[in-house]
RNA sequence: GGCGAAGUAGCUCAAUGGUAGAGCAGUGGACUCAUAAGCCAUUGGUUGGCGGUUCAAAUCCGCCCUUCGCCA
């Protein structure tokens, strides 16, 4: 009886490269409780893909004098190659530029719009009589009407801050060609939030107790203190996917709209793929399945708010549509744990001034699991965190490599040396060997409890306390002296020490899976813990599109089995010459990087 | 402008009414298996400011300051 999980994370947008800020807001945080419910033997699923559609994309691509398409594709594998180098283990990573996504997001559309949770209303928008089209807000430039200052946005003026009503705008013009643009009158449809509006207050109130007060609060208080208003949905746009209603054409979905329906038609492909159509009902009409949203708090309002209320209106009917006989509602979120932002060296991230530590880029020159571990004990849980150079390299060497990769190292060295790469016979243990196991049992309680809860920079740093424990041990039963005097006390202190790694190198996997894996090959083990991630290219009727997938293959994580707990490691088991897990940095790099930045 | 989050030791963070703690950095020490790593000891804080409630406040309340986000 197996727990299934889903990992929703946050739909990186096709038009920028992935920073740290991004890792560590919300793909880090969702690979490491993917890989953690995985080691329970649990039904996890992880999925997300590329935001391919909207105007940061055909932006991008006017400035690339490229297509969307090829936009969005660029990117798309760019994503995939850094997270297969960083060992995100996406069960599947997609697009929405899929036929399925197309089909799932119109099926759900036209739910909401069946069961009365949609209404239409004509608005006024920027029109290019030069171009015969509308244009986004960020297109058109004028005088601000306030301060007098040019190249205002047409929805708010940089200079001053004020929000600009589009027909007040002096002297608008499009960034395009230059011409003149007018304001059109255009029929859109609406998501009517007011409506849901108490069945959203509802679901979030029922889990207050739990989520994070950040997420809860902001997400309740707008609700109590404002009030929802409808939000439109579509928009005269040709890159995205059309409304589904006759008479609509050269109009789009909304991206933040259609986006998080990614989260559902994501695990639909991800069944299709596996040749099992009915998979996804196990995670999306499965009152037992727990779903876990990974984002950054800028998506707060449209996970905690404006995707559940899609849910609500949406009740049975998509299952209707799926052609199930007893259609059954969707799961509602059960924890959207939203983390703040990172910063850089004091001042905030930006792309477009390179003011940014770039994930592909950072493993050019240094290892997966260094990173992982610095974005993961500098998480932004609960307020904004800092990426400082010399904090990177300090916690490396003095962190990483001391406490945990020391302590693997200097225990394997000392066996292999003297055992001939055979773990010894410890014979009776004594008081202190059970007491030191007994910690490490412990702490395979206490890190679940940290995880369980999303409260990973504790769980880390307790996984690190416990190294710290193993690293006592050792120097008070002091292998070095005993084995002078008396090789079977030493045996005895030693074995106790590779019983203690060999389970924190399963409590640190989900962290720091890489050198996990080394030390569990060192130890001798043959199997893998973790699976592989592989890509395929997928061509249906709109066109190809790359996806990665998680394949389990023949690795020690499977369903229904729990490895999160201590194993007996066997005594004459043969391992291997042990090598350091982490390379120490030498100072010079922090000068090195901070050179790079702002360039 | 409205709503929300955050402000604790040099740095990163714990501690939601009961003697302010940890890790790292700093300082001193004994040791040597180990990537001069690890271990032991230790310095260091009027908990952003002011006022209030209480026998007791980092914690509850009010005002102010700073940072950040969402909304208008």
């Amino acid at each position: 009886m197996t727990e299934p999980v889903l990992i929703a994370v946050a739909w990186p947008y096709a038009s920028a490269q992935i920073h740290v800020g991004n890792l560590t807001g919300a793909y880090l945080p969702a690979d490491i409780l993917a890989r953690y419910h995985r080691l329970r033997g649990r039904d996890v699923l992880m999925v997300s893909g590329s935001d391919s559609h909207g105007t940061p994309v055909t932006v991008r691509a006017d400035e690339l004098n490229a297509t969307p398409e090829e936009v969005y594709k660029q990117y798309h594998a760019e994503f995939i190659e850094l997270f297969q180098k960083l060992g995100l283990t996406y069960d599947i990573f997609t697009s929405t530029h899929t036929a399925n996504h197309f089909d799932v997001a119109s099926k759900l559309f036209l739910s909401l719009k069946e069961n009365g949770f949609l209404y239409t209303e004509e608005s006024k928008q920027w029109y290019s009589p030069a171009q015969e089209r509308f244009l986004p807000d960020r297109y058109v430039e004028g005088t601000c009407y306030f301060c007098g200052k040019t190249g205002a946005r047409s929805d708010q003026c940089d200079n001053c801050g004020h929000l600009l009503e589009a027909e007040k705008l002096i002297d608008p013009k499009s960034k395009i060609d230059g011409s003149t643009p007018e304001l059109r009158g255009t029929t859109h449809f609406y998501l009517d939030l007011e409506k849901v509006q108490d069945q959203v207050a509802e679901f979030l109130r029922a889990r207050q107790d739990y989520w994070r007060p950040n997420v809860i609060r902001q997400s309740l208080g707008q609700i109590e203190t404002e009030g929802l208003r409808g939000r439109p949905i579509t928009r005269d746009l040709s890159w995205g996917i059309p409304v589904p209603v006759e008479g609509w054409d050269g109009k789009c979905m909304y991206v933040w709209f259609e986006a998080v329906i990614g989260y559902l038609s994501s695990v639909i492909e991800w069944g299709l793929l596996q040749g099992d159509l009915e998979a996804w009902h196990h995670w999306w009409t499965n009152p037992a399945s727990r779903t876990l949203y990974c984002i950054g708090k800028d998506n707060i309002p449209f996970h905690a708010i404006i995707w559940p209320a899609e849910l609500i209106g949406v009740g049975a009917s998509f299952d209707a549509k799926m052609g199930a006989e007893d259609p059954q509602p969707l799961v509602l979120p059960y924890d959207v744990p939203a983390n703040e932002f990172m910063n850089l060296e004091g001042r905030k991230l930006s792309g477009s001034q390179n003011w940014a530590v770039w994930g592909l880029d950072f493993l050019e020159r240094y290892d997966p699991d260094p990173m992982r571990y610095y974005l993961t004990v500098n998480m932004p849980e609960t307020r904004d965190s800092d990426w400082d150079w010399e904090e990177f390299y300090q916690r490396n060497n003095n962190e990483l490599v001391a406490t945990w990769g020391n302590l693997a190292n200097r225990v394997l060295s000392f066996a292999y040396k003297h055992w001939e790469g055979v773990v010894p016979d410890p014979g009776e243990p004594r008081e202190g060997d059970l007491a030191l196991l007994e910690t490490l049992r412990e702490g395979f309680k206490t890190v679940e409890a940290h995880l369980e809860a999303v409260k990973l920079r504790a769980a880390i740093q307790e996984a690190m306390r416990l190294a710290a424990e193993v690293n006592k041990y050792l120097d008070t039963s002091a292998p070095w002296f005993e084995i002078k005097a008396d090789k079977d006390q030493a045996a005895k202190s030693i074995y106790t020490a590779m019983q203690a790694i060999d389970w924190l190198k399963i409590i640190f996997a989900p962290f720091l899976p890489h050198t996990s894996e080394k030390l569990h090959g060192y130890l001798g083990y043959d199997r893998s813990i973790f699976g592989q991630l592989v890509t395929r290219e997928v061509a249906d009727s709109l066109s190809t599109h790359l996806v990665m997938l998680y394949e389990p293959g023949e690795s020690l994580s499977k369903r229904e089995e729990d490895l999160w707990q201590p194993t007996e490691l066997r005594p004459g088991k043969a391992f291997n010459q042990p090598a350091p897990l982490f390379q120490k940095l030498d100072a010079s790099i922090v000068d090195e990087e901070r050179a790079r930045l702002g360039k």
